[in-house]
DNA sequence: ATGAAAGCGCTAACAC
DNA sequence: GTGTTAGCGCTTTCAT
């Protein structure tokens, strides 16, 4: 497509591409053209269909009205939520949004943020990789302005926006010792992953505080890329190690939900024979389990959060770290 | 973040912009430099941290490397999944992504488009909101390059990627037909969606093949955004008007998961006293209702193709459109 | 009330 | 082998 450019408008309607620029950038008024010119500019160039260069512009002005995003997965649900969020917040700021996925990849991440700052997006927003402090540490250094969601390093001076995952998890466990389970077990991912150890920590908490003791043969880790066929062999394992646990912590939805389909097919009344107890909400899991305690986790304001906190990094680059640890909503 | 550019590198290595810029994209060797030289460039540029100003580089080659997407909704499974595979596409392409969504409204689907054309994105994936030929047609008209996922025009010639809907969905009701079902509802959403409307079409189709007669009280339509509300009022109507209805047919994934829910908490037995099916799959539905006859859309393969598709498109802006039909896999 | 021109950082045709 | 320079389309300072 051979676009329109300033240029062209301008010799059309002989005047200069000053003139026309101020204008169609809405400072007619207050650079005192008449109302006359402003109209008949205005007017054409919606009848030409004349569309800004935003790349020119970027070059021009230094910012690009981009915000970019980094997951590990646009196809969880979790992220996907907190992306349309993002996503919702990010428009009324006039901002777009370019995605990335790292597939919880270290490499591929820090790869995307070099593509992403080289393509000068105004800011990022990033659930980062474990394994990730060098790429963060280096956004430090640029001065690029970002913030982190969900997964934050707690030694790194960063915005963030993240859960209350041990508090919110100990409170689970202990519903789950209240109601009778005397033998639960934690069904968990990348415990290098900070949120994961915090979410560990709070099921020992919750234990400790119930007078039951941690039994390692009732905690299970699965690896994210395989977590279909590895929760059926480790829950092979749990029953034969432990055949009357009673209780389920889940220290994410997905994970929740192989282990049902895991109970189905092996005709286990779950319903009646566990306690059940998860991190984050999906759709389906109150369908499958509407006994299941669940602390969901705010998707939205953590979405919103964000971009909130991003853009006034934007407006000031020096401003110092804000960080913001969300409550969850334990639906019982 | 200062960013170093060409001419600093250019400086302090006593060398001209050009050289570097040659060396630096790669065509140090075809034109001629000394090994010596690309060394020396490409080791300093990395020593400082050097990053491609794209905005710039776009500029002058008149390019950006950007494909914008956009969808109706982010955190729909369908899309978040067709995104992914989208995303994983590009990637392999050296495009990066930039989304967009519209809540399935036309003037917003208006309005991104033109704002997406503004950042001079390369090419587009659209799942269009009904409605929004206009927008489609003008970009035909300005020539981008474009591809449309999921809903198409049938009247305008574009490039698209969906799938068979209408045979499909026949197998499907004609399926639960022959497992005994009489009384065959359709829950179905959006009927100016020419998707929706194909699948209704073959829900009618289906019947007819078996025999039996289309009755307009078993038919639901259900608006999107009010989906929950309305599954319960809607199917309130249907078991009260027919109360003998024995088959469900669900159009899209989320009204399933919504009947069932419906099904559930009135204590229905809907194992044995419904035969259902459903277009499309989604984490949960089989466990809920493994035995659904569930068609499911090839997310994967829709999102490659109509990638691959765009890159071509891009390539040659004439090449004539390519249309592909994707065929569902039936999970029975 | 309007215009001329420099500059944003990169590419590539052309020169030597 | 390497350098000069015009140009991509827009913004904005400085003139008039």
């Amino acid at each position: 497509m051979k676009n329109i450019s300033i240029k062209d408008l301008a010799d059309n309607l002989k005047l200069s591409k000053a003139t026309v620029s101020w204008i169609l950038s809405g400072q007619g008024k207050k650079r005192g053209f008449s109302d006359a010119t402003i109209k008949r500019v205005t007017n054409y160039a919606k009848s030409v269909n004349y569309r800004t260069n935003m790349v020119a512009r970027s070059l021009s002005l230094g910012q690009t009205n981009i915000i970019g995003i980094i997951v590990p997965y646009i196809d969880d649900t979790f992220y996907a939520s907190l992306i349309q969020a993002i996503e919702a917040e990010v428009y009324k700021h006039n901002y777009v949004l370019t995605i990335c996925c790292t597939d919880e990849n270290a490499e591929k991440e820090a790869l995307l943020i070099n593509t992403l700052c080289s393509q000068r997006v105004d800011g990022l927003i990033i659930a980062t990789a474990q394994k990730s402090r060098e790429s963060i540490l280096q956004l430090k250094k640029d001065r690029v302005p970002f913030v982190l969601v969900d997964r934050h390093f707690s030694d790194i001076d960063t915005n963030y926006v993240t859960v209350n995952s041990e508090e919110t998890s100990h409170q689970v466990v202990s519903h789950l010792a209240n109601q009778g389970s005397k033998k639960i077990a934690l069904i968990t991912t990348s415990t290098n992953l900070s949120v994961m150890r915090e979410r560990t920590q709070g099921y020992c908490n919750g234990l400790q505080e119930s007078g039951l003791s941690y039994d390692e043969r009732l905690v299970i880790e699965i690896d994210r890329p395989t977590y279909q066929s590895d929760s059926i062999t480790q829950l092979d394992r749990l029953f034969k190690d432990i055949p009357d646990v009673d209780g389920f912590f889940f220290t994410t939805h997905y994970l929740a939900f192989e282990a049902i389909r895991y109970f189905i097919s092996h005709d286990m009344d779950y319903h009646s024979k566990f306690h059940l107890g998860c991190f984050h909400d999906t759709l389906g899991l109150g369908i499958l389990a509407p006994e299941m305690c669940i602390s969901k986790i705010q998707v939205q304001e953590m979405g919103t959060r964000a971009t909130q906190i991003l853009t006034e990094v934007i407006e000031d680059v020096n401003r110092p770290s804000q960080c913001e640890v969300l409550k969850n909503i334990l639906l019982k």
